[in-house]
DNA sequence: TATTTTAATTAACATATGTTATATATTTGT
DNA sequence: ACAAATATATAACATATGTTAATTAAAATA
C-alpha cells in the first residue's frame, strides 16, 4: 500500500517537477552547488532564511527544539528532497533546523531567486503551498503514532518508513544507518531502551545489525506489529 | 512567557483582524450562521472541501485517523478560531475533521466565496499560507512533548495549556471540561492511566475535579513538571 | 422522575520503559 | 597506527504505564 509510505513523506523531492523545460532551465541557472560537512546546520531554528535547498546527495533532520531545549528530530531528507521554503512563504525566520548526517551535495536557490520562481510559476507556487498541507498532515500522523503505540511499535513503523526511504533514494544500501541517539529521539524513547527493543527484535530473528546498520529479515514479523488488515500487509511486503 | 503557549496555539483566531473595515463587510455579508449539535462533525477527512468555518461559541476537537483507523485529536479550538482552509487552498479533500464537543454557533464562508476573499484581499492570503506555517511548528512542537516527556509532565502541559484556552475564551469558566477519553487521547495514554495521573495530583493538591472538570489549584506545583527555567515559570504563574 | 446507558474512579496485578552502571566496539584526531 | 574520545550493547533494578475488573457517578432517554 503506496499509501502508507505517503501518509509518513513530505513528497517534497516532487516539487521541482512541476515545472516545464524553460522553468526548470531557469531553476538550474540559478542553483548553486554546495558541499556541506556532515554535522553542519543547512539552516537552524531563529536565523534569518536564506532560501531553500535541495538535496542531491546524503541524508539530513531536521529538529526543533522544545521549550525545554532538547532537539526532537521530526524528518529525515533525502536525495531531491527540496527544504527551507516554509520560512520564505510565511515566516519571517527559520522554524526548526537541519543537520547533516552526512557529507551532503546541495542545490541552494537564494531567496530572490526562489521567491521569483514562485512569482513566475504560480503552478509551483501552488504546489508548495499544497505540500506544506500535506506536510502538516505527516506531522498529525506522526502524532498519532508517538501518542498510540508502545515502543516497540513504533520501532517497526519507523524502521519500516526508514528503510523505504533510504533503499529509494540510496541505490547502494537498504540498511538503516542512523546513531542510536538519533533513532530513539524520533521513536521517543531513551537509547538504552531503544536498545533493548532491537535486542528483542534480534533475538526473534526480525533484523540484523553489523557494526550499527540495522537490516530487516523479516518484514512480515514486523507488519505483525502495525495491526494493519491483512490485504494493507500483504501489499507492503514486495 | 506569552512564547509557551503561542508555541501551542494555532493563533487562527487572528486571521479576520487582517482585513480592513470594507473587507470585513464583505466577509460579514457572506458569512452564513450555523448552529452545529454537539458531536457532529464540521467536516471530516476524506470529504470534499466545501468552505471554512469560524467558531463564534463552544469548542470543537480537530482529529485524524492513524492508518489503524483510532482517533487522535491535535488541537482544540476555540471562539474565534478559523478552520477548514487547508483544504481550500492546496488539497483536495480535508485532510482531518473536526467534530463539535459541545453545541456551536459557527459563521461559515462557502469555498468559493472564500476564494474569492483571498484573491481580492491578498495580505489575507499571505496571512493564512503564514498561519499554516506557524500551526506545522505547533505540530512539531507537540510531537516534541508526546516523544519527550512522561505522562505526568505531558498532563501538566495540557492542563495549563487547556486552562489558558479556555480561559482566554470562555468568559464563565477557568476549569478543564473534557471526556477523560478526550483528556487521554491528546495526552496519549489510557483514560484509566490518566486517572492515575489526576489522582495522583488531586492528592498532592495541584488540582481539585468537580464532576469531571478539573480546576488547578496550584499552578507553581504544576509548572515544576515543565523543567523551565525560573524566570520562565515566574512569568506563566498570573 | 425513573430507568437505562454511558462515563469516571479506583485498585490490583502484569508488563513496559526509565535509569544507572559497566563492558565492549567504533570513530576521531594525532 | 595509536591513543583518546565517543558510541553501542547489555544487564539489573526502579519506576511508570497498560490492562482488567469492580464500583460509583453522571448523563441520556423514555
Amino acid at each position: 500500500m503506496k499509501d502508507f509510505f505517503n501518509q509518513f513523506d513530505f513528497q517534497s523531492d516532487q516539487l521541482f517537477g512541476k515545472l516545464n523545460s524553460a522553468e526548470k532551465k531557469f531553476a538550474d541557472r540559478v542553483m548553486e552547488k554546495l558541499l556541506i560537512k556532515k554535522g553542519s546546520t543547512l539552516f537552524y531554528e531563529g536565523g534569518i532564511p536564506t532560501g531553500v535547498f535541495q538535496l542531491k546527495n546524503g541524508r539530513a533532520k531536521k529538529f526543533k527544539r522544545g521549550f525545554s531545549g532538547e532537539e526532537q528530530i521530526f524528518y529525515i531528507y533525502t536525495k531531491d528532497d527540496v527544504m527551507g521554503y516554509h520560512a520564505l512563504l510565511g515566516e519571517e525566520r527559520y522554524q526548526d533546523s537541519c543537520e547533516a548526517l552526512e557529507d551532503l551535495e546541495v542545490n541552494f536557490i537564494s531567496k530572490s531567486n526562489f521567491l521569483k520562481l514562485l512569482n513566475d510559476v504560480p503552478r509551483l507556487k501552488q504546489a508548495v503551498i499544497k505540500n506544506i498541507s500535506h506536510e502538516f498532515g505527516v506531522l498529525a500522523n506522526t502524532i498519532a503514532v508517538l501518542a498510540q503505540k508502545d515502543q516497540n511499535t513504533r520501532l517497526a513503523i519507523f524502521l519500516m518508513l526508514l528503510e523505504k526511504k533510504f533503499k529509494q533514494k540510496i541505490a547502494e544500501s537498504a540498511g538503516i544507518d542512523l546513531t542510536r541517539d538519533d533513532l530513539s529521539n524520533m521513536i521517543g524513547t531513551s537509547s538504552e531502551s531503544l536498545g533493548r527493543s532491537l535486542k528483542q527484535f534480534k533475538d526473534s530473528g526480525i533484523i540484523e545489525i553489523e557494526k550499527r546498520v540495522i537490516y530487516i529479515k523479516n518484514k512480515k514479523a514486523l507488519l505483525k506489529f502495525l495491526r494493519l488488515d491483512s490485504i494493507t500487509q500483504d501489499a507492503l511486503v514486495y
